[in-house]
RNA sequence: GGGCCUGUAGCUUAGUCAGGUAGAGCACCGGGCUUUUAACCCGGUGGCCGGGGGUUCGAAUCCCCCCGGGCCCGCCA
């Protein structure tokens, strides 16, 4: 059984509508680490929706959460909003400036990401959380928490293991400034929270209001109530003993609540670099990811992986492993008996192909392809036309009639993937300027003046593949070269080394001049 | 110090929750095709499932101990 499956059947237990959330902070440029976090959390609630049980699926965005200090991609103007939440600060500028407030810290890091989502299927509800503030949602368990403050003192004290000051409050108020920094608090009277700042000058924060928050442990809990969260897949960084899962527990039933079970994942770290951080500059946006990624195969490496292992992101060499792992699942036909370990294999196989769809519901033999991406690579390098493409791809029996959506979108991908600087070294085809020293050690005398026959036959031909094929026979017939040693020849000379993609695809690719001088030259 | 995850073929791993004769892919080797799309097709080598103990008719799977690796414990997915 998949694992979005296996937790699916999991919730069917609590007998409720589901509501599976993900929470994230937009506090600067989305990674695709925080794919994971939305991808464990959509995948499970698709999996109770194929259950047959009623689900949402919700992202809660942390714009309630302040600026903690200021990143390196900030100028120092964002000082004086340290400590303000994401949702009242202006968004940054290319340079690191603030911008004229229109568009809000939060919303600037967030509208990009959300567009990544839909390009892999994924529509969440989307709560800003400053806003269930604003509309008074959190008041009651403001209330509530402030009333037994002690109590939950005493558990994030024993549990956290941390020390809180004797004056800890569950509720941070808002300065003057708009700042939670720096302020005191000195008194409640429902609905008011009464404090001091640093300055010494005072106020009060109506707790129905974005006036002020619950710390995070406290915060966490509360919205599992408000939005009646049972599942929410959190990072390790959470699970940890002591942190905010093993608080926000204990939290949630203090206030009234039953709290979702506790899911922890594991990082997707970047290929020999470590875990991601936007801090390090160890990240790859998800926009970036998509577009080198087929928004399937994205999706498929997540829902390949079990919760609990950490991935290894890699748009190098891996990619192409990746891809065809994909295709070849989607063809798979497991004969003879099924015993009951491949029937599990085969059900957590099709389970991960079922998630991989950007449509929920598609039959996933519709994401086929048919052509590998090493194969499509290569074509990529070698022809600009994307019609000729399909055209070889007609002849070499890998499609027929016009190219299928899934393919076209996976050669439009893998134009940026060439392109790009992921792109691994040894899959390129480099076409040399003149012969190198080693192809020329290489080619024999027989191989050498079948290309100088060649480079004549080249100089007054038709420029299309038939053509070039037609003077590449005949320059064989007219040398002492047998035709395998021929083509080695071809290849040593154009990159260097002694295989390739078909001779006259690639040279008819060429300048007609760029071929001649090269083969002329040996 | 506390805790989580992880260890299965050279590499990446499935199978562990519901115990029943270890499955893949890559790589490698061989064969087919052969005036060649780095393609494609077929076959093969290769595992005391980290180690030890226990439960069981039966353990990769459950329990205990040990060892190795990764990671988390102000904020971060």
């Amino acid at each position: 059984m998949h694992w979005a499956d296996f937790r699916a059947q999991k919730l069917s237990e609590r007998g409720v509508p589901q509501v599976i959330v993900s929470g994230i902070t937009p506090s600067g440029e989305f990674h695709i680490g925080h794919l994971r976090e939305i991808l464990t959390a959509e995948m499970i609630h698709r999996a109770c929706l194929d259950a047959k049980l009623e689900s949402r699926y919700v992202f809660i965005v942390d714009s309630m959460d302040p600026l903690r200090r200021v990143y390196d991609f900030l100028s120092r103007d964002y000082e004086q909003f340290i400590g303000v939440p994401l949702a009242y600060i202006p968004a940054p500028k290319p340079d690191g400036t603030p911008s004229d407030g229109k568009v809000s810290y939060a919303e600037h890091f967030l509208d990009p990401f959300l567009k990544a989502l839909e390009e892999i299927g994924v529509y969440p509800e989307i709560v800003m959380n400053h806003e269930t503030y604003e509309n008074g949602e959190f008041a009651e368990k403001i209330d509530l928490a402030i009333n037994n403050r002690e109590e939950i003192r005493d558990i994030m004290m024993s549990i956290s293991g941390r020390d809180l000051p004797e004056e800890w409050f569950p509720y941070s108020p808002r300065g003057p400034e708009g700042s939670m920094d720096g302020v005191t608090v000195t008194s409640y009277e429902y609905p008011y929270v009464y404090w001091e700042d640093e300055n010494g000058v005072s106020g009060k924060s109506d707790i129905r209001k974005a006036d002020g928050k619950l710390p995070w442990r406290v915060d966490w809990a509360a919205r599992w109530i408000i939005h009646g969260v049972t599942c929410e897949p959190a990072g390790k960084d959470h699970g940890a003993a002591g942190g905010s899962y093993d608080t926000g527990i204990p939290i949630c039933e203090l206030l009234g609540g039953t709290p979702p079970d506790k899911i922890v994942y594991e990082w997707i770290q970047l290929k020999g670099m470590g875990p991601m951080s936007s801090s390090s500059g160890v990240t790859i946006g998800p926009m970036e990811a998509l577009s080198l990624v087929p928004p399937e195969i994205l999706r498929y490496v997540i829902a390949r992986s079990k919760i609990g292992r950490h991935i290894e992101f890699d748009t190098g060499g891996a990619l192409f492993e990746m891809a065809d792992e994909y295709e070849r699942l989607l063809t798979r036909i497991d004969t003879g008996e099924i015993t009951k370990r491949m029937e599990t294999r085969i059900k957590t196989r099709e389970g991960a192909l079922r998630m991989s769809q950007v449509v929920r519901g598609s039959d996933p033999i519709d994401s086929f392809a048919g052509v590998s991406f090493r194969h499509l690579a290569m074509l990529a390098q070698i022809k600009s036309s994307d019609e000729e493409i399909w055209e070889s791809l007609r002849n070499s029996n890998h499609i027929s009639g016009p190219p299928s959506t899934s393919i076209i979108g996976r050669l439009s991908k893998m134009r940026n993937w060439v392109g790009s600087e992921h792109f691994p070294e040894n899959a390129r085809i480099n076409i040399q300027t003149e012969i190198g020293e080693g192809a020329r050690n290489e080619i024999t005398d027989e191989q050498s003046s079948f290309l100088v026959e060649l480079s004549k036959n080249l100089r007054d031909c038709e420029w299309d593949q038939d053509s070039v094929s037609v003077a590449i026979r005949n320059s064989i017939g007219a040398s002492e070269v047998a035709g395998k040693d021929a083509f080695s020849a071809i290849y040593l000379a154009i990159l260097g080394s002694s295989h390739g993609p078909r001779a006259s695809a690639l040279i008819v690719e060429m300048e007609r001049e760029h071929i001649v001088s090269i083969l002329s030259s040996i």
